[in-house]
DNA sequence: GCTTGACTTCGAGCGCACTCGAAGTCCTAG
DNA sequence: CTAGGACTTCGAGTGCGCTCGAAGTCAAGC
């Protein structure tokens, strides 16, 4: 028997709340989760490990619009390996972009932090 | 005499659209961008400066409220140095944070995407 | 002198991603 | 039997950062 977690402990163990739980089930980015005989979400291993994911999509500006695209794919299952392959190459080549951006902005951050520590010296 | 440019051609300089300029200096971002004979802006070097500034700090999620802050604060001169380098040293420990969180997601996509293609070979 | 087109201001509108609150249900403890 | 609290659904509201469009001005070219 595996543990299953009630929302308010699957939010606490994935840092978000409740509220944004039930909107990614909404929103189409978690199958349905199941439920206890009141009706309840007692979530598994697997709808967190599925929430980890979106939310290192989310935090990497992935959409939810793109999310929702993807999972809809592995719901298809299979024969929509080649796109979903392509969609997390595509998601890469961003997340390459977004590093050199955030690198460039560093640079320039120490550089300007630099001068107003002479500057105040 | 140096060159002045456009609204259109500091725009194509910096990649963003005349909208997102005027927006800025609305915003309280830019001070007053000088302006010809028609009431026209004319963008000087200084300006583009700063919007390249403002860029660096958008793309890293600074939020356009504290960029109006930190704006101001320059405006203050320099009493308010101590202040803004707080501000540019909060922003780099954030800038340091996102890095990570990026590369966390790159290893994972990484997996990932190995996994696909093996499934796929 | 008229048209064209790039500009001006201003307020409204939009897309995104939550975030909240109302109203109801269900289980547990006292 | 009742009170409390954690949950449910659903639709509405919020904050952010643009983005757009209407209506007007102005200078240049024909």
């Amino acid at each position: 028997m595996i543990a299953t977690l009630s929302i308010a402990e699957a939010a606490r163990d994935r840092r978000l709340s409740p509220h944004t739980l039930r909107y990614y089930e909404r929103a189409g980015l978690l199958d349905a989760v199941p439920r206890d005989g009141g009706g309840r979400r007692r979530y598994t291993e697997a709808d967190l490990d599925r929430v980890l994911f979106l939310q290192r999509m989310r935090r990497t500006g992935m959409p939810i619009r793109v999310l929702r695209e993807y999972v809809a794919l592995v719901r298809q299952g299979d024969s929509s390996a080649r796109r979903r392959l392509e969609m997390l190459e595509n998601h890469r080549a961003e997340v390459l972009l977004r590093l050199a951006e955030l690198q460039d902005a560093l640079t320039a951050l120490d550089y300007k932090i630099s001068r107003y520590r002479e500057e105040t010296a």
